[in-house]
DNA sequence: AATATAAATGCAAGTACTTGCATTTATATT
DNA sequence: AATATAAATGCAAGTACTTGCATTTATATT
């Protein structure tokens, strides 16, 4: 997903491209890689643009839920992985738990289930990530 | 899984029954449904025993990771709500998110993972909640 | 170009844990 | 029963957001 795509993302969701928002996904850009709303609000200090950490968290939060950014919980503890999106289609991830890894897994489990589990309910999300330890990882032990 | 059952759980993992400990477990039987932290603790507070806000936490954790309480992520949002698990297999839950409603799932997706996915990976394990809107929740707009 | 309006921001305060560490306590061993 | 030891606790401080609200800003409409 390039920047043009993103900004008709945007417009689609009726969400306005904001300066910190848009600093925000270029820092994404060029990052290419998974930051933390941390690592992004140390990045975008050092520059003029001076972005307060809750917008930048609630950007992170936002853009997740549009798709256009995937978000992990990396170690369960609350800190949330972020990077733009690997793929156009909904997916998950399998989570290194000694190196932090990240890897994209076209498997839903949602696509799967059998619907009498779910018998009654709408509007069904779900919340699916595979900690492991990966092959590089193996032999290095505890993490 | 009684009491007796959890005692013998919990001497297999080497965990000491300690009286904060204990107080919390009997907390969990008498609520016989889903507590927080929080909740535990202003319930705990109000009786003699005086446990701290982290030994909670610590517990609650801890007694999730071997199976004798299950923990859910109720709205996403970092608050945790646990139970005394109410099977005695590995399983999931689905979760209404208007009215907080939380059913167990038998289904486990790490079981039906075509594991070229995972491939290199050891020490699988997986995350999984279904969000959604129960039947009674339907109709009543919003949350 | 001016105006209206909904979305977004920044600030300050709040929440829900989480962590490090010295001290205590439950259990196993003697 | 006394002792050793690993597990657990309580306290204080820290972390990573999260929320409410007044103000600002991007976009659509006139
Ligand atoms: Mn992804
Ligand atoms: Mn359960
Ligand atoms: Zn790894
Ligand atoms: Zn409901």
């Amino acid at each position: 997903m390039d920047l043009k795509q993103i900004r008709q993302q945007l417009a689609k969701n009726n969400l306005k491209a904001t300066r910190p928002r848009q600093a925000i996904l270029e820092a994404l850009a060029q990052a290419s890689g998974w930051v933390t709303a941390k690592s992004l609000f140390d990045k975008l200090s050092g520059q003029e643009a001076n972005i307060d950490f809750s917008t930048i968290c609630r950007n992170l939060e936002l853009l997740s839920s549009i798709g256009i950014l995937c978000r992990v919980d990396r170690d369960s503890n609350g800190i949330f992985a972020y990077s733009l999106s690997e793929m156009d289609e909904h997916h998950h991830h399998l989570i290194c738990r000694s190196c932090g890894k990240i890897s994209p897994m076209e498997f839903c489990p949602l696509q799967q289930l059998n619907s009498t589990q779910t018998a009654g309910y709408s509007e069904l999300e779900c919340r699916f990530e595979i900690y492991g330890c990966c092959r590089d990882c193996q032999g290095k032990q505890g993490k």
